[in-house]
DNA sequence: GTTCAGATGTTCCAATCTGTAATATTGAGG
DNA sequence: CCTCAATATTACAGATTGGAACATCTGAAC
């Protein structure tokens, strides 16, 4: 390989292994609904990411020429090749986060009037919101869709383990909020 | 406001108000052993948002004309507003995770050969780098900068139960990987 | 069978963001 | 005074982002 691919690039051979055939627009629900819960990805990427793979003869691309003009994309053998090396290799990455609720809370300052009252307000939207999330992947393991003792079952158990803890967090805050500076 | 500010805009005001003064540069430190564990953000980006707030009159900036040519940072009035704003503001935003070990593991299948060592090692990788944070934050702790019941300690709080969670998680995988399709 | 809303699907794009390298200064230790 | 590490900013090519624009298909209701 030239230069590495982007962990983008192994969303997309990952999936097109099991969903071989699929539209990019199809791989971008699959992802809202599993992947996307720990590895974010606008559908515009998608279309760029799926080009760059053909370039690099890792997916092969037939597009049908009138309608809907869909780009139906199957991994090669070289992409095959690929996916399964990058699955083998080790990865010192960390975990990164995002999130704009405890962004909010880090930057309150108690001594501000209504400071206590944002936070409440704002422990309320979070409860509200990894309630939202939880009760998503609650259906997605009651759906019966996912094996026990898959690895899509086990990431789903990080998931399900996350929004808790950040319910019971944000719990807390709510009862009582930060008061010290 | 014309267009909203981004988030990012948001980490520099918070942070002005306690570090008035500060450089873009010493900003980057203190982002990347706080707010940084939950919202990531490159050294240059804040240049450049450093730049934008200036243009929109929310920081001002005095910059040394000779040696280092600092950039000293400091809230406006209509920056202080503009923060307040925002933590009293709702978000419904949900927080976003991006973690390459998940994806390898989402991605593995029990039928390959190879997988469950793959597991096996991809867990114990992952073990390692979150009791590498789990470290940090400890220590973090231990250093006192802390007050307890400082919304800062608040949300370290999240990243210690997180880096906990995470850890028993894959410890759970070395010790029994996903072995269903 | 017509119509319409909603889902499917792709393309385009300006603005922004990313990572990294280049450049220069200062301070500490030998 | 020399050197190394830390401090500090700038530059920038290439990738990414989010959304809008465009077009097609499906099915339900009439």
């Amino acid at each position: 390989m030239p230069t590495p691919l982007p962990i983008s690039a192994y969303v997309v051979l990952g999936l097109l292994r099991r969903h071989d055939g699929a539209t990019p627009y199809e791989l971008d629900q699959r992802i809202r609904q599993s992947i996307g819960y720990f590895w974010v990805f606008p559908r515009s990427q998608l279309y760029a990411e799926a080009d760059r793979l053909v370039r690099r003869g890792l997916i092969a691309e037939r597009q049908e020429n009138d309608g809907r003009r869909r780009r139906t994309l199957s991994l090669t053998a070289e992409g095959h090749d690929e996916l399964h090396r990058w699955l083998a290799t080790p990865t010192g990455a960390v975990m990164e986060i995002h999130d704009e609720g405890l962004l909010r809370l880090f930057f309150q300052d108690p001594g501000d009037a209504g400071a206590a009252t944002s936070m409440t307000r704002l422990a309320q939207e979070q409860i509200e919101a990894h309630e939202g999330r939880l009760a998503e992947y609650d259906e997605l393991v009651a759906s019966g869709r996912l094996r026990p003792g898959s690895p899509q079952r086990a990431t789903l158990e990080v998931g399900l383990r996350l929004q808790r803890m950040m319910i019971g967090f944000w719990r807390e805050v709510a009862a009582e909020p930060p008061h010290e500076l």
